[in-house]
RNA sequence: GGGCCGUUGGCGCAGUGGUAGCGCGCUCCCUUGACAUGGGAGAGGUCAUAGGUUCAAAUCCUAUACGGCCCACCA
């Protein structure tokens, strides 16, 4: 015996633990047997737990995994951890620092292995969490983006990708993030409109100080590194200027007018200060003139503070450093006597920001690995051009091509302790000179080159185990300086290079790495490449896009079929979950009020095509309700439709059922299962997981309880019809069930093992049943037809609640109008008086009995004698509403079927449609017609 | 600056050419023998605006307005 009401708790912990016992979820390669469908998980950040998104985006990949599983498919989902680089160090930073301790303080060793215990802690918690999201995971395949497999194809890639050419060393502007201390890849900075000021200020001509070029600015810091400042070359205003002399003011420092068509003529003066080492553009044009202006001075460093090149104000945060030069400015006059800061205005302009920290990004120059993309991405461009490669929704396409062909050099290093360190080492020997350590030995801590610390009797194991250096090559490395790929050169004094790959590196050869590439193993021959990835659009170019170029390069096949992207969850308004607007939802929260089944439900069934899900608790409550409906709805068929007998040897089948003897209902209620099935299956195949979702609620729920379920209550007592209510109640629920299964695991686990045997099933778990075989058999007539009685007993039951009748109180109806109608109707009748709770009905022989409503219906009218419940004001006033709403469908109709081209130009089906519904129209205006006429002159 | 998406009842959303739907909320009635996490009946929308195509437009086209996102990046 079920409970009344489903309590999700026991059922989930239940079956967590079965799957766990039947290793439920295992895959093998099954060469030449079952094609696979696999799926790699997008690895969750080892940054803490998860949240809503991470809900969303696994139950719809355990969505697509169960489904594909229950057709028959060799269905293999990977799971998996990512290290997240500098998210994940931020972490263990914020760890240390309610410590007391900074990570320098701890060194990088120690740091590393604080690291390895909170990723593991981490993993254990997100692996709980997926499990109790009831996701099918192949637990056996776990994969962390860091450990020992990952490794091996990460320097396998790194290493092939340089020999190809494709991944260099240079010095380079880069975006710089002050508070995490790393260099950043472009996409890994976002621009944030913020507001701010534009400082114009006034340079003097060297030679005639008091003739002055005025260029604008929104970080007056960054001045005091000013070598230039450009014009357009075909400006007429500043023609004479080109190649003259400028004075900064604050220091003096010399600065040569260059001409460079970068330069909007119609921004401000016209005239734009150029500070090499401190803007992206400027660094740009100070390559195409660097020999028309001084040397570039780097203002500030690496931490954010004003390097010695800033002279009076080295030290200073730029922060700091602006505020005080401000200041400065405006005490300044130049020679003529006028303020140098000519003037200040509100200014709003986008600031590039680091993703991680959300601190502004400094445009430095400095050294890092790179990696060459035009190539690389010609392949993914081409993969999805020609269809190999496809993108749900199809709208993603533009911008993830747009963004291929646009595509500019991937900086591939940080300068961060936690990731993959970058799979180089120098050659200590040659490079003696250029490699600056900054090593603590005998408690003095030596800075200096390589060379200077080897003097002074540093030993080499304390400088690469300290591992505090930096190569500083200020150019190519000689040949044989540099070794790439090997774990441990095998001889000579190496050096690793001490910084580390781009997380995003790693996880761009998840899809191959997580099958033993580049191994050819056996796993990796059956799964790859694999059929879907999963994932919101937020990382479209960081990870899909990259995923993209590396299968296509490495194997030349896409890493996955399918890309679908799903939107962001957010709450009610829409606005973005965050810690800091208070408005984040914990799934585990919603998971212990309403169920793991109801969240699912409730996330797939918002989940429309790259939209993003407006979630709130209140979503969940209709979710949780159908989890008690169908819960409610199979205790109903086991307790009072099979009255718990012991299941017949075979079960109930529809096999054995005469589809010819069927009556209506049934016809009608198997013929729509059939088409929910084909619903579903069109949906999901077009990955409309919430089409489908919506689907089965509608059959479930509108259809299956509320009408075909109230129907077989009536036909229980009769011998012959129980069976065939029987089998119909079993085999439509079960398979019902099957097709709910991978969006409401637990419950309908639960519910099949209960019903199975009268099902005529064994099988231990639903993803080994199987999805119920297409019936092939559809009877279209039945849904008109049943349509013709749903719309008769909806019409009397609107008579009795509009007219008060007590719900309780058995009435008695006469039917008349359309022959045709009539008879269709007739076998009927009992539904009819079943749902409309009618004690009779039968022929309204003389016309319409005195005191009695009237309720019509298609082309029938139904005459209700209601002597002393009726109030015949308020029947009037229901009769004039309705004829009102009938004669306005009628004059559409007529309109139409008077529209000379309509009836000349539109399809004959749909002329004829009309002229029925106008028939049917016209009948139910006259039925009603009548009655009111005939209440008028009672 | 370029691109994409959206604008449908109070709220959140489906609906891609033929009588406007769903969920929540709201009103009224009902402890009817699966379920009050339920049942029944309702109210509520000129489908952002203006043109156009078509016999027929929420749906296709053009423009506009508003909202959101992405990319580029503006000194």
């Amino acid at each position: 015996m079920l409970e009344k009401a489903y309590a999700p708790e026991a059922v989930e912990s239940k079956w967590i633990e079965a799957w766990k016992r039947a290793d439920l979820f295992h895959s093998e390669p099954d060469p030449g047997g079952k094609k696979s469908y696999t799926i790699v998980i997008p690895p969750p950040n080892v940054t803490g737990a998860l949240h809503m998104g991470h809900a969303l985006n696994n139950t719809l990949q355990d969505v697509l995994v169960r489904y594909h599983r229950l057709t028959g498919r060799e269905a293999c989902w990977v799971p998996g951890t990512d290290h997240g680089g500098i998210a994940t160090q931020n972490v263990m930073e914020k760890q240390l620092k309610a410590e007391g301790v900074t990570r320098q303080q701890l060194g990088r060793g120690k740091f590393l292995d604080r690291m390895q215990d909170w990723v593991r802690e981490c993993k254990s918690t997100i692996l709980g969490q997926l499990t109790r999201l009831g996701c099918g995971l192949d637990f056996g395949r776990e994969a962390f983006t860091m450990d020992e497999a990952r490794a091996k194809a990460v320097h396998y890639a790194f290493k092939k990708f340089y020999e190809e050419g494709l991944v260099y060393r240079g010095e380079r502007m880069v975006n710089w993030c002050v508070r995490c201390g790393t260099a950043l890849s472009d996409i890994e900075v976002e621009f944030e409109e913020k507001k701010g000021h534009l400082w114009h200020m006034r340079y003097p001509l060297k030679d005639d100080p008091k003739r002055f070029l005025t260029v604008a600015t929104t970080r007056p810091e960054t001045m005091l590194g000013d070598t230039a400042v450009a014009v357009h070359p075909k400006d007429e205003r500043y023609a004479d200027w080109v190649g003259k002399e400028l004075s900064l003011p604050l220091t003096g420092h010399a600065l040569t007018v260059v001409a460079d068509e970068h330069v909007d003529r119609a921004f401000g003066t016209g005239a734009v200060k150029v500070t090499p080492f401190h803007d992206p553009n400027d660094f740009e044009i100070w390559q195409r003139h660097e020999r028309e202006m001084p040397a570039p001075r780097q203002v500030i460093g690496l931490d954010g503070k004003m390097t010695d090149e800033a002279g009076a104000y080295a030290g200073l945060p730029r922060e700091e450093a602006r505020k005080k030069i401000v200041a400065d400015l405006e005490a300044l006059a130049g020679a003529d006597g006028e303020p140098i800061l000519e003037k200040t205005e509100a200014y709003k302009h986008s600031v590039g920001t680091c993703y991680r920290c959300n601190q502004p990004i400094e445009p430095l120059v400095s050294e890092q690995w790179f990696m060459k993309m035009e190539a690389v991405a010609e392949k993914a461009v081409a993969a999805v051009d020609d269809g190999r490669f496809t993108i749900y929704p199809e709208s993603w396409k533009k911008p993830y091509r747009d963004w291929l062909v646009n595509i500019r050099d991937w900086c591939l290093s940080r300068q961060i302790w936690w990731g993959h360190r970058i799979p180089v080492w120098y050659d200590a020997d040659i490079l003696a000179d250029r490699i600056r350590v900054s090593v603590e030995h005998g408690g003095v801590v030596v800075k200096g080159t390589l060379r200077e610390a080897l003097d002074a009797g540093v030993p080499f194991e304390t400088v690469r185990d300290a591992g505090r250096y930096r190569y500083e090559s200020g150019g190519k490395a000689a040949g044989g300086a540099l070794r790439v790929g090997a774990e441990i050169p095998e001889e000579g004094r190496w050096l690793q290079d001490q910084d580390v790959l781009d997380t995003w590196f790693s996880s761009a050869l998840w899809p191959l790495s997580v099958f033993g590439w580049p191994e050819k193993t056996e796993d990796f021959k059956f799964y790859y490449p694999t059929s879907v990835l999963v994932t919101g659009y937020e990382i479209l170019y960081l990870w899909v896009a990259r995923m993209q170029m590396m299968g296509l390069h490495f194997e030349g096949t896409v890493p996955f079929h399918h890309a679908v992207m799903h939107g962001i969850v957010r709450d009610k308004r829409g606005k973005k979950m965050s810690k800091s607007l208070g408005n984040v939802i914990d799934p585990l929260v919603v998971m212990d009020k309403y169920g793991t089944d109801a969240t699912r439900f409730a996330l797939a069934s918002l989940a429309y095509p790259g939209k993003d899900i407006p979630f709130a608790e209140d979503s969940i409550t209709g979710p949780r309700n159908f989890a008690n409906k169908i819960w409610n709805l199979t205790r109903f068929v086991l307790d009072y439709a099979l009255k718990n007998e012991t299941p017949p040897a075979g079960g109930y089948s529809l096999d054995s059922l005469d589809r010819g003897s069927l009556e209506l209902a049934d016809r009608w209620i198997l013929s729509r299962y059939e088409e929910t099935a084909e619903a579903v299956r069109a949906s999901m195949a077009g990955y409309n997981i919430a089409a489908a979702a919506d689907a089965l609620y509608g059959f479930l729920w509108d259809e299956f309880c509320d009408w075909y379920v109230e129907l077989s209550k009536s036909g229980l007592d009769d011998a012959a019809r129980l069976p065939v209510i029987r089998a119909i109640l079993v085999q439509v629920l079960t398979g019902s069930l099957k097709m709910l299964h991978p969006f409401m695991p637990y419950i309908t686990e639960e519910l099949y093992e209960n019903l199975r045997a009268y099902a005529g099933e064994s099988a231990d778990f639903v993803l080994r049943a199987g999805a119920p075989a297409p019936e092939g058999w559809k009877d279209p007539g039945s849904v008109a037809s049943m349509g013709v009685v749903m719309d008769a007993v909806r019409s009397l039951r609107a008579l009795r609640a509009q007219l008060n009748v007590p719900p309780a109180l058995k009435i008695k109806a006469f039917h008349s109008g359309d022959e045709a109608e009539l008879r269709a109707l007739a076998p009927h009748a009992g539904y009819v008086r079943h749902l409309a709770r009618l004690e009779a009905l039968e022929a309204a022989a003389n016309g319409r009995p005195a005191q009695s409503a009237t309720a019509v219906s298609r082309k029938l009218t139904f005459f209700v004698p209601l002597a002393g419940v009726i109030d015949f004001d308020r029947e009037r006033t229901r009769l004039t509403k309705e004829i009102a709403r009938v004669a306005k469908e009628l004059e559409k109709c007529r309109k139409q079927l008077t529209n000379a081209s309509f009836l000349e130009r539109a399809p004959v089906d749909e002329v004829d449609k009309i002229r029925a519904r106008q028939d049917e129209f016209e009948s139910m205006h006259s039925s009603l017609a009548a009655t009111l006429e005939s209440l008028g002159e009672s």
